[in-house]
DNA sequence: TGTCATCCTTACAGAATCCTTAGAATCTGC
DNA sequence: GCAGATTCTAAGGATTCTGTAAGGATGACA
């Protein structure tokens, strides 16, 4: 059972999806009017199906819009089969690309696909290749090894490998881990970050890196 | 960069798609042979393409086992257009089901999103055609070589780049790039201007043009 | 209460980056 | 061409940031 909101200019097509997504047992909301979207929170849905082309607002421009708020899949549903169409509408951030005529049955089934996925995602295990983070136990392990870290140590690189790749500034860190004010000195992290080195070093790995100026990154 | 399986019993398919996703820097494996598949270490991989219909063993069931190894995205790549089929397919626990015959752009794109979604991928790109440019990781890209840039210069990029085609005088990027008044000598982007045009240029990249008398833009 | 592990703070040295300066090179308009 | 203005280049010092080490603070636990 999920919250998923339709938004589409013809009504045959909502009481269609809305019809179809019920019986599924899902709680489904439709929009007709496109310009509704910016009262809606969009934050209460589990999944998102866009129509593209409707009157007054551009569904690419919107996709764009509500990826920036929220992070469900959002679903395209148009009549638009071009290829270079698809690519961009999934460029955008979208996570599927139904064109009509579409079978209900496809339809249903893609969406419990996705809302699968999404479930599977908050199973407790991270792989980064030699490392793996077992999240409900909060240890670190790098190939069977299990590294020792104290909780703040994990609790860094869990926050660092959740969004590896995206550079962290020492009170950013600071935040995203122990929350609220960055009061406390974050040189702290700087303290944590060596340390952690200091035993990944001892497997031969290298897992942070240092951008100048701005902070830390998770490499693997 | 993502490590990828395929598995298809015509070569033909699998040295296409090999290529199109070693373009986008995805480490490919192809297995032509089914029963191979039993002796991968799956765990190794970020996302599994697989074919329905190949001599001896049925991707169906292929995807049932594998889907109970793994947790990473299946993809279904398969001249099987029925619905049912598609039904089929993702009820077995893939993720998608691409039907042959497919744009090579369109599965990219397919694999991105995947790819997006688990968080393998940054979310925030910015591509000048030669040049790309990971706003979250702050990095820039030239043809997938990595030019390794300071605070500064990365900003200022990241700045023009933003702004691509747009002049900009160097009071204005001073500002624009670290705030507040220019009472800094904007100078100093002269001389920044000067190491990115040196770092890009030994990529043999000519990306920042100067307007006499007015100022810098990105021409990319 | 004493011990232990962890966390935080401080201080300093070393490194990377940034900015300034001054002179050379280049461009523009006449 | 020439003069004036603007940009480019190069080098050095100033500044900022990071890494490291040591010691104190805190809290858990016996």
């Amino acid at each position: 059972m999920a919250k998923i909101l339709v938004v589409d200019d013809e009504p045959a097509i909502l009481s269609l999806i809305h019809n179809a997504l019920s019986t599924d047992q899902h709680l489904v909301t439709t929009i007709s009017n496109p310009a509704e979207v910016h009262s809606t929170d969009l934050g209460a849905y589990n999944l998102i199906l866009l129509d593209v082309m409707m009157p007054g607002v551009d569904g690419f421009t919107l996709c764009r819009e509500i990826r920036t708020a929220v992070d469900c899949p959002i679903l395209f549903l148009t009549a638009k089969t071009l290829e270079s169409d698809l690519m961009y509408g999934l460029g955008l951030g979208a996570d599927d690309y139904i064109t009509k005529p579409f079978g209900i049955g496809a339809l249903r089934a893609r969406i419990q696909a996705h809302l699968r996925r999404e479930g599977r995602e908050r199973r407790n295990m991270l792989y980064l290749d030699p490392v793996r983070l077992n999240l409900s136990g909060k240890e670190l392990y790098i190939r069977e090894n299990k590294v020792p870290l104290t909780k703040s140590e994990y609790e860094i690189c869990e926050f660092l490998a959740r969004h590896r790749g995206q550079v962290f500034s020492k009170d950013h860190i600071y935040e995203g881990v122990f929350g609220m004010d960055g009061d406390s000195d974050s040189s702290a992290i700087t303290e944590h970050i060596k340390n952690i080195r200091a035993k990944l070093a001892r497997h031969g790995l290298e897992a942070i890196e240092t951008i100048w100026g701005i902070g830390y990154k998770w490499k693997l």
